[in-house]
DNA sequence: GGGCTGAATGTTGTCGATAACAAGGAGTCG
DNA sequence: CGACTCCTTGTTATCGACAACATTCAGCCC
């Protein structure tokens, strides 16, 4: 009867939206559809959750009411009854990075795998206002969980504060500084790439480190003061950069005229491509005159020129891990997942001292 | 009365998800706060919605309750009753590529200053079962929109095909090809880019595509073949990628030994990266013996070896107005948002033949 | 054949919020 | 001083689904 009135060839009052030949009508509901199935919208409602002790007969005719109106089930609905809903936020940081954004893919991916769909809330995971204000909007918004896909001291912080009512998860290492040993897969990786290096017969480093609050920063620049001393080795200087390329560039710009390092280790990919640049606009060869390193493996490290060795980091696999340990409470610290030395032309034997 | 039982001292049963300090107890309603503060539910409803007329008294009494419980309204039921939602659902394509990824973070900020959230779904924009699957899920979730954040014939058609009941927009530049003018932000500026090499003596060209099935990659051809034909140039070829550094190294190094362009131009920067290695593998010199460019202006760009002539895009700016193009149904063909050549290192002046 | 059992289906209540309507109380006026 | 406002607050219905309980009806037993 009503449907009657959708059907009837009415002018659109309100502008439609251009964009789309959207909505034929406003969604079919449980009971519209046990109306025209001439049954309980409570059978309805057993036939779509599985059960099978429907007469094969009433089974048909809701099949039929179901395909008919196009019946799609409303998750808010839902959620509401259950009490449990279907997102998990998702903060992470800018994504114009690409570990973050592969990050979230796979988390993304993940979830969706399970069944949830990921809420992106993106900011500044420096900037204390912003984290509150995320954090705050977090809150209303009944999501099943809460991921920090980064992990930053004020993110942290944060963190440690919220009163958060349902599983949240900082994909946060644990300083390494502070437990003894590494914990965190990027780090993993740092002693086999320094290994490679001092086997090219480098024995003077220059470090360009990440933002000191970031966690990931500490514990990769934490590895590389673990190795230099190992091997006994020298490092002329630590310079943090904020991940971005120019900062590596500034980073390497900004050295003395005489500086003596072989080998730059820049704490990710970007860094050390801004470090390349650098040098090369000093008058010095990559990597005749000095090695560059970085970590990530993005997809364009290959490419560069040199290309880079680095440490390849599966983002992907971080993302997922990061879900199923919200999701499966599966507190069984995060699966450690390896890096891999990529071993490329941005890094070979010290030659005769400048 | 029932709240007793839920304030009696019961020992976990379930193991209580190791990951955070999680819920304090239920969130409480507003059925909690008008209890507490001795008024009925709606008059707290009232409160919350900013209505007026509350007597001072009362309405000091519902602040107080409201802040010792510390209450967050639940978004779930207020969609259900309200039948809107406040999510976005954002289809975007695997976001290894730093546009996709900055166009969700404008999304993503343009969203949530209008009170609504992205949902993230990642797909393969080329996959018919993976759009399929993705757009069945977006279906149900009751969505006050559908954004496809990236444009492919197979995207395309799936929107076509589907039945939304809510705003859907898909980011799809049409085919300037079918229309006579360029429509898409990135096209605007090709012509200026060829424009560039032109002066700079080019005459012959490869245009390194993306896949034929992207409108972006199609319009972007489609400007080059315009400026060739225009400036009466020789494109000597072109070559389709797939958006990665790979394919672009793959493009240059199928050439045959003796191809003759002085100028690659490719439709991202990735692309644009990979050729130029494979340039330099060949033995050219960029840009003394080939110039480069590429589109989009990722911020590596201006790092690579040499410094990438590009055209910047806004990506920012597109993912935002995207979102207002949605929600405004402001269907005002999508402000133009301009792009910019950014003039660096790896184009330069045609030298005498090789 | 009355009563019992169990399978199939229907009715009512609930989740947490908003909306519509109802009602109690103070102040005004004839 | 009773009727009539208006202002403030309370009561009931509703969104769409799921859950608990209630009912109908057929088959079976003694």
């Amino acid at each position: 009867m009503d449907a009657d009135a959708a059907s009837t060839p009415v002018e659109i009052a309100e502008p439609e939206p251009a964009t789309t030949e959207a909505r034929s009508a406003k969604a079919a509901t449980i009971y519209d559809v046990a109306r025209v199935a001439g049954v309980s919208h409570q059978t309805v409602s057993r036939f779509i959750k599985g059960y099978q002790g429907i007469r094969p007969e009433t089974r048909d005719r809701v099949v039929a009411a179901l395909e008919q109106l196009d019946y799609r089930p409303n998750l808010t609905a839902r959620s509401l009854r259950k009490g449990r809903s279907h997102r998990i936020a998702a903060l992470t940081h800018e994504i114009d990075q690409v570990g973050p954004s592969k990050i979230v893919q796979g988390a993304s991916v993940a979830a969706r795998e399970a069944g949830y769909l990921l809420d992106i809330v993106t900011l500044d995971m420096s900037d204390r206002l912003s984290i509150q204000e995320a954090l705050e909007l977090v809150q209303q918004l009944d999501v099943a969980g809460v991921l920090a896909l980064a992990s930053t001291d004020e993110m942290a912080a944060a963190f440690a504060a919220a009163d958060f009512r349902v599983p949240a998860l900082i994909r946060a290492e644990e300083d390494d500084a502070q437990h003894g040993h590494p914990t965190e897969l990027s780090t993993l990786g740092i002693p086999a790439l320094m290994s490679h290096l001092v086997a090219l017969g480098h024995e003077r480093f220059l470090h360009i480190a990440g933002p000191s609050t970031w966690s990931a920063a500490r514990n990769r620049s934490h590895a590389y003061d673990m190795a230099i001393s190992a091997h006994g080795l020298v490092s002329t200087g630590v310079v943090s950069g904020d991940w971005s390329a120019k900062s590596g560039y500034d980073a390497v710009a900004a050295l003395p005229p005489d500086f003596t390092a072989t080998a730059v280790v820049a704490s990710n990919d970007q860094m050390a491509l801004g470090a390349m640049l650098a040098l090369r606009d000093r008058g010095l060869r990559v990597p005749d005159d000095v090695s560059v390193t970085g970590v990530d493996d993005i997809p364009e490290a290959a490419y560069f020129s040199p290309p880079l060795t680095t440490l390849r980091i599966d983002f992907d696999a971080q993302g997922r891990s990061a879900v199923a340990e919200l999701l499966g409470g599966a507190r069984a610290h995060a699966p450690a997942i390896g890096s891999e030395l990529i071993i490329r032309a941005s890094t070979g034997p010290v030659h005769s001292a400048r």
